[in-house]
DNA sequence: TGTGTCATGTAACTGGTTACATGATTCT
DNA sequence: AGAATCATGTAACCAGTTACATGACACA
């Protein structure tokens, strides 16, 4: 249940409502930890309801601002440090990698083009973003960068399997 | 729904039981696509009233044997090649790297020193594998070794990054 | 005879997605 | 006046996990 993290994570640098919230997942955990509308409110409803987080203002059109607890810093912190992260990761490409010697070897070279393609897509991506934004010294850009960098080391990583693995297709 | 597929491809290899097929979910497919005893039953009952596979025998203890049928070929051929991979995937890992500010630097640097040593065995673990096996160049094959080069690389990918990570942490 | 393995099934729950639904405020 | 954006909520559904439950067969 990480959800429930993230938007500690997200309150701990300050408070925010729902719509705010949403806003930052689209922006900084886009690719980390994507998340719906549908979702965000009901947690944030269920957060309030066990003391994680509360409101601290309501605004205009029903707006409500939440901020996170000393309850809510310990379970984020006790998350961090002390829940073992999942090590055991669904990877629905390489399941299907697993499944090529079902097509013939000509379909299985444009499957791995295509996937470097788009990883390649990726990396670019992740690489005008670490170029437009200025990246301070504040902890927060630290921990960012290192995110980042871990997307580019990976997008570098799939691109040059991907090439690697072409090579080692059957010939027809 | 990759579960469906996974089930498809493997028994695209030659039929076999829900029994049989656990066991292979944990031999070849627990890095890529782990999967429970109760999914794995419910989820052969729906195929087979489908019709994308079929019970092709009965043995003792109540023992079904399933086959892929050629409107389970054509699915698993439409998704391996059509459908597009999930690109998003969700690391809770990183999820807490973006949240290390909350913590202290020494804190942050234990775990990524933790990270780095459990990918560490998990890619030592994936080398070993490589060695023991004796890999012919039968297809199944290539493209096994295909999965299992790409996790290898992910492995070196993640250590390497973790390792330069806590060259850049903030001095206490 | 009893232990281990083979073998299947179901129920309750959790987390996430899609779709539906509503309405206030701001800006042009 | 109308469009865009701000803002929240709920219901139905799908995928996956944990736990419970049962029993046949093989072997020592």
């Amino acid at each position: 249940m990480s959800l429930r993290h993230a938007l500690l994570g997200l309150l701990a640098g300050g408070p925010g409502s729902g719509y705010d919230l949403l806003r930052k997942f689209e922006i900084s955990l886009a690719n980390v930890w994507p998340a719906t509308q549908s979702q965000v409110y009901t947690e944030l409803s269920r957060l309030a309801a066990t003391g994680l987080i509360e409101v601290t203002a309501e605004g205009p059109r029903g707006r409500k601002e939440y901020a996170i607890t000393d309850e809510g810093r310990a379970e984020l912190r006790h998350w961090v440090l002390e829940v073992p992260p999942q090590q055991r990761r669904r990877n629905d490409l390489l399941l299907r990698v697993f499944f090529l010697d079902t097509v013939d070897p000509a379909e299985a070279r444009e499957f791995l083009l295509r996937s470097r393609d788009q990883v390649a897509e990726l990396r670019d991506g992740l690489r005008k973003v670490r170029e437009s934004v200025d990246w301070g010294d504040d902890s927060l850009s630290v921990y960012g960068t290192l995110a980042l960098e871990w997307g580019l080391r990976y997008a570098t990583m799939h691109v040059e399997w991907a090439e690697w693995a072409i090579g080692r297709l059957p010939g027809k």
